[in-house]
DNA sequence: ATTAAAATTTAGACAAAACTAAAAATTGAT
DNA sequence: ATCAATTTTTAGTTTTGTCTAAATTTTAAT
């Protein structure tokens, strides 16, 4: 499997190529600051070689295999960025584009040993999954803030957004995983928040609101 | 600079093409497992870029950038190699290979937080020198076992021989870096050796004796 | 000095992965 | 149902790094 190949079961992957929708040669070449056309190239050679579905004008989904093979990558990529954070320091934001590169690492030996340094976390720096060696996968149960209703309280499990620039900002406004947040009152107008995370006040835009994730607490 | 760039100017580095010495377009194919044909033809593009000297038929050698370029990939490989044996357990013959793909992460960052979490080893799990960030690279005082004296002490500091059946070998007879070394008898006939290691009398023959490095003490 | 052998380069080709421009199929609005 | 807009594919090209086969240069032996 090349580089280019294990980066584009990926993406098709993420975009939820693999439940069986189609996923537009579009979003594929979007995703992947390239063209529909390099996309349509790569998605017979995917196809011939079994990973995915592919039928002309409409769009592509992972095979079973294809899942696997993506999971993997996935695996790979999420428990490298947990070792850059809790191993060499890095913080949330630096670690996406090394892991980038990481993830293409190929030695299962590897990627073992440092599951087992880690003591096999379970979530990346992001709070999203791990895949365990075997390719199970389990979202965790969780809500976008802004769908929380008011007086609800929950501890703040997640992003959505994982670009430099919002992560800077949560850690700028002292939000981090674990935290407990409670809505105490959405302004009708814009969808801000008022919020209480542990314990400060503080409001944030609906922007902020429906890229944070929560698990919600009784 | 491509992954492939980093290995011609590796290799050459190797082929002590970094003392003005020009190296053979053919050593260089033979090393790289390829055709002295690419091997020309990289010579001209690593050329174009400053980093060897070409001359039509007369071989190539590093510029000052070139080697500044070798070492800095030199010390990713032989840092990685000492994390995986010091903080994943991987054994010396099993370093070599997925050094050769973590040697090529581009992240400054990432190197010099694994040096650290390293403590800045100044020796690969071979014995060889790392250099350090800014490219100072000295090699340890050293001879090879062979050319040690009878009755001469030293210690076991490197291996020339980096195969895994050599290593595999050393490790059964229990010959690890750091050990203890006298030169007893050496057998006329055959070159090989009578050597007591540590508390344990051993013979060993004269092709293990020209792979094994020793520091000569007093 | 000649010449055969060895080393090296050139020329032309190929595969992977991308691109552009043009053609074809699909979608959506009327 | 038609047609314009959008999406997707096709065809042909490019770049990187490799290859083979043929040509050239160097080396070494006489």
């Amino acid at each position: 499997m090349t580089r280019s190949e294990e980066n584009y079961l990926k993406t098709i992957f993420h975009l939820g190529g693999h439940e069986g929708v189609p996923i537009a040669t579009n979003a594929i070449a979007e995703q992947m600051d390239t063209k529909p056309s390099s996309v349509t190239d790569m998605a017979k050679k995917l196809a011939d070689k079994g990973w995915l579905y592919y039928k002309r004008y409409q769009g592509v989904f992972l095979t079973d295999l294809g899942v696997k093979l993506a999971l993997s990558i996935i695996r790979k990529h999420r428990l490298w960025e947990v070792f850059l954070v809790k191993k060499l320091d890095f913080t949330w934001d630096e670690v996406h584009e090394v892991a980038e590169q990481l993830e293409h690492i190929k030695s299962e030996k590897l990627i073992d040993k440092i599951d087992a340094l880690l003591q096999f976390p379970k979530y990346d720096p992001h709070g999203d999954p791990i895949p365990t060696k075997d390719g199970q996968f389990q979202q965790r149960d969780r809500q976008l803030l802004s769908e929380v209703p008011l007086r609800q309280k929950g501890i703040c499990v997640g992003v959505k957004d994982t670009s430099t620039s919002f992560l800077k900002f949560l850690d700028k406004n002292h939000i981090a995983l674990g935290n407990t947040i409670e809505v105490l009152e959405r302004e009708e107008f814009d969808d801000s928040l008022r919020i209480k995370i542990d314990d400060r006040e503080l409001h944030i835009s609906n922007q902020i609101a429906t890229n944070l994730y929560v698990k919600t607490t009784t």
